[in-house]
Order: structure tokens, then sequence, then C-alpha cells
RNA sequence: GGGGCCGUAGCUCAAUUGGUUCAGAGCGCCGCCCUGUCACGGCGGAGGUUGCGGGUUCGAGCCCCGUCGGCCUCGCCA
């Protein structure tokens, strides 16, 4: 019977008591049914949730055949009166489970192949599977939920910039290749045979030049395009919230970033995040937790050891020392009792995690109650320990009997990312991350520069046009590295969320930057002419950040993956299994592009 | 570009050292029955070229090589 679906009175998960007596107009999918040969009941899901509809075979006998032939993800319309449940037959798991609806009128909409796979949370699908069939897999209620949360994520930044002044503004896809940086995605052009466009790995240049057009307070939610490969947290394609402000300094940008984030954890999550949020600098994050995003949830914290260890006669200790490298190590509490196998036999042993990203080994030693109680090393380590040595280690690290210490020697660089790999190895399996704590910071003094010793040259820690420190200028010409950056990250639990700077805006200052990063004058020209010669007139002070809307999601909705928070998401391999994209295209689309493929047809 | 794991029914998985259950289970699906279910229940049934190609073997889901795809990971991601 045809129902007109466009007067529906309102969303199947919005049923509830108030609405007892009164007739609705429902359109939905079929969930389940349960038919019972006479009375046949049917939860219908929309985007708003699930209610109950009951089929009576003696008083809606039209209705009730229909609803014998419905099957999974059919599409229906219905009307028919809410009613309370009789008493003891609620559904406590559903919001709509105290009521249901006494369908009197059915239309069937359209009807389905049987899904490839349950439309409900918490089945666990290939990855693959999912995409191609994503149109079923987004009528999951907890997909739903995470688009939601993320047009309301997004809504609050266009609500909070707006109302701090900020204007909107696009910027083009089709734009220059730029050289430094992750590869482009490339674009060939019809009408310049042989020229390409470059998809944007990120406005950054483009919202340095609204700074210099006047536009003082410049904010886009953006697409960027990055031609490396994916992860779990790393997609092609994804969204950045990018910002940025001219009379500014640091402070100023800090507190817009902060106060935006405040306000979306407030009002999505309740959560009220300090204000301001704290600092770290980037030497103490690195020393302390041995990585630039640290996950200050829980201590675990890196203890230098060089001077102690260096005294040994361990060579594994002594030949990293004397090559300027350092030993460091974390305190495990109570990690005495952690298996040898745990350590270093099992395949997934610390001790292999640790190999398998470079490190030789995993010294370590544990700490047990000796005579009169004071500690005790065992372990094969423990012998280059003399008992003046130990006692100076246990002091240093505060390493008590029932304690583990790991150590790490190597190059400090390589000390610090084993170390940070293995704190976040040993706080995951030991339960020692809580939960509900949103430990929010700042990472801030970055240096501006670091030096690749497989090309011989500097590259910038956060980009070309990130401005150095007032009083580290004059570092530039006698000890690059030394210079400091006005550049901020925030994290969050470990995750890096956003980052930003106070950009150059001296024409000189970017020339001398572009030089130390071997660009020749010729070549700055050629690739960031535009930028120079607009920074010839008249550029004011600037700077912004950059947010990862897809990330920001991810945390706001507990999601270990990036998948879960976009709606079309492509594999690991850039493909997406719903439109095979990407795909050849015909001969003469590639002959109008002046372009010819080096590679043979397959099959 | 490198390393690891994986690919068996629509979905999730099992199948001893290669051998008479070498194709099975749960869910789903189809049919019949069932008037208060919500993981409905009962009875019956259909459904597989074990990703693809080659090799070893008397014999391959299992071993070897190649290939395609997926996931994890190192590199990469200014």
């Amino acid at each position: 019977m045809p129902l007109p679906y466009n007067q529906r009175t309102c969303y199947c998960g919005q049923v509830n008591e108030s609405l007892i007596g009164r007739s609705v107009l429902l359109c939905g999918w079929v969930a389940t049914r349960r038919d019972h040969g006479g009375m046949v009941f049917i939860d219908l899901r929309d985007r708003e949730g699930i209610v109950q509809l009951k089929f009576n075979p003696e008083t809606d006998p039209a209705a009730h055949e229909t609803a014998g032939r419905l099957r999974s993800e059919f599409c229906v319309a219905v009307r028919g009166e809410v009613a309370a449940r009789p008493a003891g037959l609620e559904n406590p798991q559903i919001a709509s489970g105290r009521v249901e609806v006494n369908v009197r009128e059915i239309d069937l909409l359209s009807t389905s192949e049987t899904p490839r796979f349950p439309i409900e949370d918490d089945v666990q699908v290939k990855d693959e599977t999912r995409l191609e069939f994503r149109f079923l897999d987004l009528r999951r209620p907890a997909m739903q939920r995470s688009l939601i949360s993320r047009h309301r994520a997004v809504k609050l930044i266009r609500d909070y910039f707006n109302e701090g002044g900020f204007i909107e503004i696009e910027t083009p896809f089709l734009t220059k290749s730029t050289p430094e940086g992750a590869r482009d995605f490339l674009v060939p052009s019809r009408k310049q045979a042989g020229s390409f466009y470059a998809l944007p790995q990120s406005p950054q240049l483009f919202k340095q030049l609204l700074m210099m057009s006047g536009f003082d307070k410049y904010m886009q939610i953006v697409r960027c395009f990055r031609d490396e490969d994916s992860r779990k947290d790393r997609q092609p394609e994804f969204t950045q919230l990018d910002v940025e402000m001219s009379f500014v300094q640091m402070d100023d940008v800090l507190r817009v970033a902060e106060g935006y984030l405040r306000r979306v954890w407030k009002e999505l999550l309740g959560v009220t995040l300090p204000d301001p949020f704290p600092r770290m600098t980037y030497a103490q994050a690195l020393a302390e937790y041995g990585i630039d995003r640290p996950d200050t949830r829980y201590d675990l914290r890196i203890r230098d050891v060089t001077d102690i260890c260096g005294r040994t006669d361990f060579r594994v200790f002594t030949e990293p020392v004397g090559r300027g490298g350092a030993v460091r190590c974390i305190r495990v509490p109570g990690g005495a009792d952690i298996s040898q196998n745990e350590i270093e036999k099992a395949e997934n042993s610390y001790q292999a995690i640790l190999k398998g990203i470079g490190a030789g080994g995993l010294p370590y030693l544990k700490v047990e109650a000796g005579d009169g109680g004071k500690p005790v090393f065992k372990t094969g380590v423990a012998k280059f320990f003399s008992p003046e040595l130990a006692a100076e280690l246990c002091a240093a690290t505060g390493a008590a009997p029932g304690d583990a210490l790991f150590f790490a020697a190597d190059t400090i660089d390589n000390v610090c990312k084993y170390l940070a790999r293995l704190r976040e190895e040993v706080a995951r399996r030991r339960g020692l991350i809580p939960e509900g704590l949103w430990n929010f910071l700042w990472i801030v003094d970055f240096p501006l520069l670091e030096y690749h010793a497989d090309d011989q040259r500097y590259y910038a820690v956060h980009h070309p046009f990130t401005a150095p420190m007032d009083e580290d200028l004059p570092l530039l010409a006698s000890d690059p590295l030394k210079v400091r950056a006005k550049a901020y990250d925030v994290v969050v639990n470990g995750v890096e969320l956003a980052g930003g700077s106070i950009r150059i805006h001296r024409a000189d200052v970017q020339s001398r930057v572009f030089e130390l990063l071997a660009l020749t004058p010729q070549e700055a020209e050629l690739k960031f002419g535009f930028l120079l010669r607009a920074l010839r007139h008249g550029p004011p002070p600037h700077g912004g950040f950059a947010m990862g809307v897809d990330r920001m999601v991810m945390l706001l909705n507990g999601l270990d993956s990036l998948l879960d928070t976009f709606s079309f998401p492509k594999t690991q391999e850039g493909y997406c299994p719903l439109t095979q994209a990407p795909s050849p295209v015909d001969e003469k689309q590639l002959r109008e592009l002046h372009i010819r493929s080096a590679t043979v047809e397959r099959k």
C-alpha cells in the first residue's frame, strides 16, 4: 500500500514513550525479522537507531502478510501506533526498548540482495570486503556514529573560527609540485603538453600568501594529498584544519588552537581540558620519552646511565659510549617477574621487537632482594656491575628489588628510538595505560634543521618556511643545528594531532634558509619564486597550524583505524575496492594528455 | 623498496606428520512449522575449481616456485 514516505514523522531511533498512543510514519531498513508464524517482529533501523515493529495477523492481516515477505535490508515505510510494551517485555538494550510500533500499513519501497555481511557492530569482516560493500558497511551504527561525530567536529571548527573572526578561503587543488616533503600526486596538463599539476600536500604556501594579501585570519577545512605508503593512521588523501594568522606570536597561535580543542572535547565528550595545555621542550621529550610525541599517561621515563655503564667492562655498553653514543634505560616497576621467554625468547618478545627496528639486542637486569634486603642484580649482565656500580645504578634509576631495568646502548638517536618503542610496548602489555586520560601537551623548541648523513645536507624538521627563534638567528651561519624553530606540535596520548609554526616573513632570512637546505638561488627562484616575490611586498609577520581532522575523529570516537573515520577510504595499496580506482584509461585520453604508459598491458 | 602474517561456503573460521571426515562447523541463506520475540525456537535443505598459475609426489587445502590481493611493519610520510 503506497505510503507518503516524504511525510516521515520522526527517525526510528527517536520513537519513545512520549509518543505512546500517537501515529507515526517511519522509514528504514529491516535489521532483523522474528516471525512466529502469527505475530511478526521487525527491527527497523535508520541513522538514529532501531525500533521494534509489531505485525498482528488478526488486527492487520494485509500488513502482516507483507511483513512475512520482508528480508534483511529491505527498505520500507510503515505507519502505525506507538504503544508501550507489555510489562516485562521491555528491551533495555535499545533506546526505544520500552515501546513498539503496532503497524497498520506498510509500503515495501525496495528489496535487497542478501547482504554480504551482517549490518551490526562488532562483526569481524575483512577490510577489503567492508570497503567493497562500503554502502552496507556504512549502515552499521558505529560507522554512522563516527561520520556523524565527524560532522559535529567540523561544524564546531567552523563555528569556533567564525566567532574568532577567521575567514574560510579555498585554495587550489591543481597546483605546483613542491620538491621537498612527500611525493606528489601528479595531474597531467592537456593544454600544456608535458607539464603537470600536483595535488596539494597542504595549502601551506597559499595560506602564507593570503596573509600577505591582508586577510589576517584564515582557516580552511581542506583535503590534502600525499603519495606515500598508507598505514592504519595514514591515508593518501586526508583532511586538515588549516589555520593562519597575521601579527601574532607563538603564544597567540597556541591559544587559538587550544581553545578549539578544549571546546570540542567539552562539547562532544564533556571533558574539560586544562587551560593552558602543558608544554614540554623537544629536548625534554627526547631525553625522557625518546620521541617527540610522548605518551605521558604512564611514567616509565628514560634515564641516562651513560656514565655509570661506561665504567663497566661490558662491551655492549662501553663500545657505543666510546663512539660518543649513550646508554639509557627504563625502570619497569615489578618487572622482575617478566619471564625470560617474554623478554628475549618468544617470537614477539621485547627483544624481537627491538631487533625488528635495528637494535642489536636487549640488555636487561632484574633486581632482587639480597642479604639485608639490599638490591642484587640477576641476569647475564649482572656480573659487569660491581657492588659500587650497582648501588650507583639503583640510585640513578630508583631501581628497587622486584624491578627490571631495560637498557639500550647505541647512538643517541637509536637509543631514543629503541627505548621509545620499548616504553610503549611495556606499558601496553603490562596494563600501565590508564583509561579515560586525555594528556594534551605542546611540544616546543624544536630544532630548525636536521642533518642527513646519507646525502650530506640539512633538512627542515618542520618545513622550509618555519621561522628560527630570533635569538638563534646568528647561529644560522655558525652552528645551524643549534638553531631552534618557532614551531610547535600538539600531542595527545602519544598521537601527533596538530602542528604549526611562526613563518619566516623576511625575504633575506628565507633565502638564507633555502641556502642551508641546499637550494641554489636559481633553484629557489624556480620553485618558490612566487613566495620570495611576495615576501618583497610588505609581508606581515604570521604563523598558524594544521590539524588532522581524521585523526581527531579517530581519537574522539576511541577508534584505532582511520578507515572508520572516512566515508570511502582506500586500502594500503591505495586501491578502492568499491569503485576499483585507480584503473586504466583509454588510449585516447592518454593521447590528449600527451602521456604514454611505460607499463605493458597485463594479461 | 625491504621483512612478516594471511587468502578454504555469502560471513567468521576448522581440517593431525601430505593419506579412507579432502572438504567440515557456527552464523547467514532457502522451504515448512511456530502468536510476545528481541542471539526467537523446531524440522528439513541448498551452497566450495581451498585466490590464480606452475612444480614435487602414487597422492597436495597442507610442501616448493611464481603471481594477484589483504593486513601488520621498517624505510617513507617537509
